[in-house]
DNA sequence: AGGCTTATGCTCCTGAGTAGCACTTTGAGC
DNA sequence: GCTCAAAGTGCTACTCAGGAGCATAAGCCT
């Protein structure tokens, strides 16, 4: 389940097979990076890839869901990441959004491994916004791990089910993170982890800003 | 069986041609949403559902993209209605984030033909919440739908393409519309278009809540 | 070491989605 | 009315994602 921020943040604790495991599956993370990069996600057949890696589809598999999964593999370490921020946090009373923020800051940057993760992201991402199928699994597995999130806020702050403020202010913060990953894309440049930080704070200053402003 | 389900913007003054396309659309959408109701979506294949309407797959894929596509139809229909709105309205100095809830809460009206098509959001509804591929589709469709109004709202208002507010108060209120619909599809009873629009109108009222809702 | 668990490979299968070709229907020009 | 081009449709064959069963090998425990 947190296989993810394991293969990104590679503690050395780990058996030899949970760590043989954890190359092949980084191998496939990384060499579908590169294919899917060059020639295209519909360009590279399984088939290709599992012989690149020299691993059985059957192996695949068992490491990834589908195909999608594979491009979308860095974001979900971020949102798994989030996930785990929010069921260890201890909450207090301040505003639930600006929890959510810092969460998702904090989970930002326990991924900060030296600039590997983030060069993934920006494959994933430019890969993403030139097929669709990536943007749909990626928003999927955001919507999925929203609603886990939500209800262990549910769980942990005794809100009511019904109240749709929780989710409404998930929503806002992933709605965030991607306005942020987009403009950061779109950046010339190497990309770096902090820049990315940077414009994730930024929409967050103007997020209130977007309730209220007008075209005047 | 009766009047047009999606992509609207339908006179009555269609040709033969178009009419008997529109119809063998029709056809798809009810058949697909039934069968799979009733047997599920991985429990219905493309040649079944093609069988049932007698109608080729070729035709099939003439009229969709995919097999999720069918079963998202009458919500792509809403959010072709907000991006035909967003196109069509003239915008005063009012507040961004108001004008799009008009704008969607005035597509809502429109697809008001007094139960056919709120039969089948909710159908489709009750199929995403147990097919992840569906979901996944929908979401990719809003995203792709988001982007276009987006652009149409910074072509229109003179906008500044870097500010990110005009697509967060979009992501806004899909997101309000989405909590909207969780919560109209969990209530028992036959569901009815008003209680929708009520919803949402619900939501849209504690939007402003989300951003500063303590837990205390 | 020996048994147990788990990953892996191999092979066969289903079904989504595409492409080529031929046939029918529709709408427009004559 | 008649013809013709264009579009819709059916049929068929194909590629490839993804799953299932069975056998093997590698790692883990006592």
């Amino acid at each position: 389940m947190t296989a993810d921020t394991a293969s990104l943040s590679a503690p050395e604790t780990l058996s030899l097979r949970e760590r043989k495991k954890l190359r092949t599956r980084t191998a496939l993370v990384d060499t579908a990076l590169a294919l899917f990069t060059e020639r295209g996600f519909d360009g590279v057949t399984l088939d290709e890839l599992c012989d690149a890696v020299e691993v059985s589809k059957r192996t695949f598999f068992r490491n990834f869901a589908s195909k999608e999964q594979v491009a979308s593999a860095p974001l979900e370490a971020l949102w798994d990441g989030l996930r785990d921020d929010v069921e260890r946090l201890s909450f207090g009373h301040a505003p639930v959004l600006e929890m959510l923020q810092e969460a998702l800051l904090a989970a930002l940057e326990r991924l900060d491994d030296g600039g590997a993760w983030v060069t993934r992201v920006r494959q994933s991402r430019e890969l993403a916004e030139r097929t669709p199928s990536i943007t749909a699994y990626g928003l999927q597995y955001c919507d999925r791990t929203s609603a886990a999130v939500e209800a262990t806020l549910q769980r942990k702050l005794g809100l009511n089910p019904a109240d749709p403020r929780p989710r409404l202010a998930l929503d806002l913060v992933v709605a965030s993170f991607h306005a942020a990953l987009r403009t950061w894309t779109a950046k010339p440049g190497t990309p770096t982890h902090a820049a990315l930080a940077a414009e994730l704070r930024s929409v967050f200053a103007v997020l209130p800003g977007a309730l209220t402003f007008t075209t005047a």
